[in-house]
DNA sequence: AATTATGATGAGACTCAATCTCATTAAGAA
DNA sequence: TTCTTAATGAGATTGAGTCTCATCATAATT
């Protein structure tokens, strides 16, 4: 893993008084990794399977402050598991689940980002964040 | 509760082979009250309350008969809880969720609604449902 | 109205993701 | 290297929701 990206997990730690650990730098390269919308069991399994020793309560623990600090992105795909993205260059965008299959499609329209702001505002409130899915089924020939 | 309603839920039963028993009524009763956004609990607890004998697997059991049917909608509003609203005479719309209050207000924009139906049909797909929440915080003066 | 077949109910066990506890371990300052 | 204090991990706990199965109730039939 690049030096850069471990030095954003020391800036964050740092910014949250938190110290910087083996299991922590461990959470955090996993989750570098391509494999996106992937579950807390799936990372604590793959970061064991790589013989580093590390805890269900940690992988939670350290998933909770990447959240916190908008370097991971929680996703509720509606299946009572939550699904987690990095979000390092990446541009902000939402997800379709297909019915069907489970696959997971990224979709981005700047005119639904807009429109949100707007109703927001509009009913004087700020946006914070949003939640935007789109359950689907393969258009049948 | 008005007979007409008491009719449609006899169709819904009808139609799932299902019988027609005080407990279903009961349940579909306490979801016909104005109160809005109600988790499972608090309809098993305000049903036990009117003095009738029911219990929580049967609560769920008839929720989901109901959402299946379209009677009910079912709301992810992020704490683990899944909320409830009537889909009677209801309009479509959506929510946003006040983080500071819980406050849960219900928003309609129809150019989201064509533009989400758009996004499913141009990568193949057919929008079955949606989710999509704005979590916000009051403007502060 | 009584009978009867079968679906519905309820108490409580169970599931499973996520959180918490607290004795032990390790970071990192000095 | 020492030492203070935060971090960790094994396993207990939580809580929404589901499941089991003995018992009960619906509603069709007689």
């Amino acid at each position: 893993m690049a030096a850069k990206n471990i030095q954003i997990l020391k800036e964050v730690l740092q910014k949250e008084g938190l110290r910087f650990t083996r299991q922590r730098l461990a959470v955090w390269e996993e989750i570098g990794t391509s494999q996106k919308h992937r579950d807390a069991d799936d990372i604590y399994i793959s970061i064991r399977s790589r013989g580093i020793k590390v805890s269900r309560a940690t992988v939670y623990r350290t998933i909770d402050v990447l959240v916190k600090n908008k370097l991971l992105r929680k996703l509720d795909v509606g299946d009572g598991r939550s699904r987690f993205e990095s979000k390092m260059d990446e541009e902000h965008h939402d997800h379709m689940i297909c019915i069907e299959t489970g696959d997971i499609i990224e979709f981005y329209n700047s005119r639904i980002e807009q429109l949100q702001e707007k109703i927001a505002r509009d009913n004087g409130y700020e946006l914070v964040r949003h939640v935007h899915q789109l359950f689907v089924r393969p258009i049948k020939k």
